[in-house]
DNA sequence: CTCAGAAATTTCCGCGCGTAAAATTTTTGT
DNA sequence: ACAAAAATTTTACGCGCGGAAATTTCTGAG
């Protein structure tokens, strides 16, 4: 940095601070440095830089299991809003594992990000580690909230997806049961099986919850496995299925499928399969899957956002706030 | 590390070749240090580490496109085995733009990796800025072939996944027709054209190659349109279709769904459909697909290991050398 | 028990930059 | 044109560690 300086008539800790800021200089010097750095192709070294910054300007992002398009996409997003907000994100999944996910923070803190945006695993996340963590990272949590964590939390609105979808459902049709697995990773499973508890007792009608065996994150296999054994046991008690999430409806049509039962609407039709999420692969299952969105957008949006008020504000809020955005009804062929 | 030093009773460069290596050091000298390190839980400083460092442990992984479950999949693979040799790998996905690609690689350089693992986008790909990269930074290339870049490539044969596929097809029925991408941002996917065409002609069958439009990385998308336009115009040359890969199936399916096409072997079906890649979905589907299986474990343990050979020589190969896995075929309802 | 050679340890310097304070220059407003 | 304000430069120090050379300690054969 000193001879790129001195190659662009320019001192060093004037050089510096452009590359902390352009705009902090005066435009005539951010051009002469600018102009140097067309010919000399000189970058500052990035570990010299972190060593002494009071803030870096890494971001961490952490999904619980990045194998599900669902997360790599609201990962590309954060990412992108990053690097548009002239952060460095460094993206990690937990890939189900809680060892995986305490591993991930400890070696994210070594980082000294200047915050973190985290989607825990939920239920089977070490919540004590969890805590020291974001006690010393300026984190901001998502889509799965764990009571009282990080500054703050934005997520969808779980009694939204549900109340919307058993709404629909009801009225276009026969009240739906309630697909599930029995001991789902992610918080907003419970939220879900409440809310569904909850919308049918509202709408004065007898709830219905299927609750299937299986644990871990391979949903498709377990919403297909115990789709099985719900068919042959005839277990079903209304012919509208309402999943607790996509990649369980995705195993579940799997499973109606092989029993040769018809899913859809209408004449013809055995079952009305609908969901929650709006995967990515959402559209393409046969038939596509009637669902919930998440407003992507909005929760991308406002968790950087957040953060990024949060780096502003020193890493501290007065009170911790939680955003929660609706759902939109997306209705295709089964149901 | 100066005070982590004292309350351990070494001295700071000794200290400081645990942290390299802790078997550089006598293993009673080791065992106070990590006696030490109970009790105050000291962590070196990774940005002053790094400074001086000839060689960081810092890994890259890039692959094209997170959103597709394959790539995920293999990620995970890749990043477990890195840390398993006490690397610290960081994952990038060039989301399908090529001047994302470029720009993860340049930020790369700045980490000074140790080495790289890539996927590039492969026909896409700004070809002289990853030759640039590729000579600047150890990189094995995977997935998906440069022709001379990187020290080496590992990958599937093509030819494997298509003969296998082909073989099986036609002598279970009718000599399946190839449905594609007209512009296939991948490499395999022309290989997979041609090993196609040579294995029908090696068989004494016609061929038939079905070309759909579309660009990018929605592969669903497209193979689903592409299916409507087909199947509406009665483009199909056979009742057996073997698509290019499984996401093209994955929406080629969707369109014999939606146009009441039934797809399966024997009596009652219309279509046999078959791939190639064995997606995580793909046995989700309905029916469930056949497919050609990549041997994943073999691809990304060939990788790591052909990554660290690298680092250890240096940088440089004498010789850039290709390994390819053969595929293994999975008979599933579709075909 | 002794001594050479190897291994471990210490001493010392510097990496490339951030950052603070003071001095100087440039810009802005009147 | 001049003073005040803002931007820049100078000066100086330190961050936390890596690495080479010098010194000490340890190991094993004689």
């Amino acid at each position: 940095m000193e001879e790129f300086a001195a190659v662009s008539g320019i001192s060093r800790p004037t050089v510096s601070k452009y590359f902390h800021d352009p705009d902090s200089v005066r435009a005539s010097t951010r051009a002469r440095i600018e102009e140097a750095l067309e010919r000399y192709d000189y970058r500052p070294n990035v570990y010299a830089m972190n060593q002494n910054r009071r803030l870096t300007k890494n971001v961490g992002i952490v999904v619980p299991y990045l194998a599900d398009p669902f997360f790599a996409e609201i990962a590309r997003n954060l990412e992108q809003r990053c690097i548009d907000a002239g952060y460095r994100p460094t993206l990690y999944s937990s890939h189900g594992i809680p060892d995986q996910e305490v591993e991930i923070l400890d070696g994210l803190r070594s980082l000294k990000p200047a915050g973190v945006l985290l989607a825990p695993l939920g239920r089977a996340s070490h919540k004590k580690e969890i805590e020291r963590f974001c006690k010393a990272v300026p984190t901001v949590i998502f889509d799965s909230n764990i009571e009282g964590m990080g500054a703050a939390f934005i997520g969808s609105d779980n009694a939204s997806f549900v109340d919307q979808t058993v709404d629909y459902l009801s009225r276009s049709g026969d009240a739906p049961c309630f697909f599930e697995m029995r001991h789902p990773a992610n918080p907003n499973a419970n939220k879900r099986r409440i809310a569904y508890l909850n919308r049918m007792e509202a709408l004065g009608l007898t709830p219905h919850v299927i609750s299937v065996p299986g644990e871990g994150w391979a949903f498709e296999e377990i919403g297909r496995q115990g789709g099985l054994q719900v068919l042959k046991r005839d277990q079903l008690t209304s012919d509208t299925v309402l999943c607790s999430n996509d990649r369980l409806a995705i195993g579940f049509l799997s499973a109606c499928y092989e029993r040769n039962v018809r899913v859809g609407i209408g004449e013809g039709f055995d079952l009305r399969v609908a969901s929650m999420d709006d995967h990515p692969f959402a559209r393409f299952t046969c038939p596509p899957l009637t669902t919930a969105a998440h407003d992507y957008e909005a929760v991308s949006n406002r968790s950087v956002e957040t953060l990024f008020e949060l780096i502003e504000a020193g890493g501290k809020f007065g009170t911790r706030n939680e955003t929660l955005y609706p759902a939109r009804l997306i209705l295709r062929a089964s149901a």
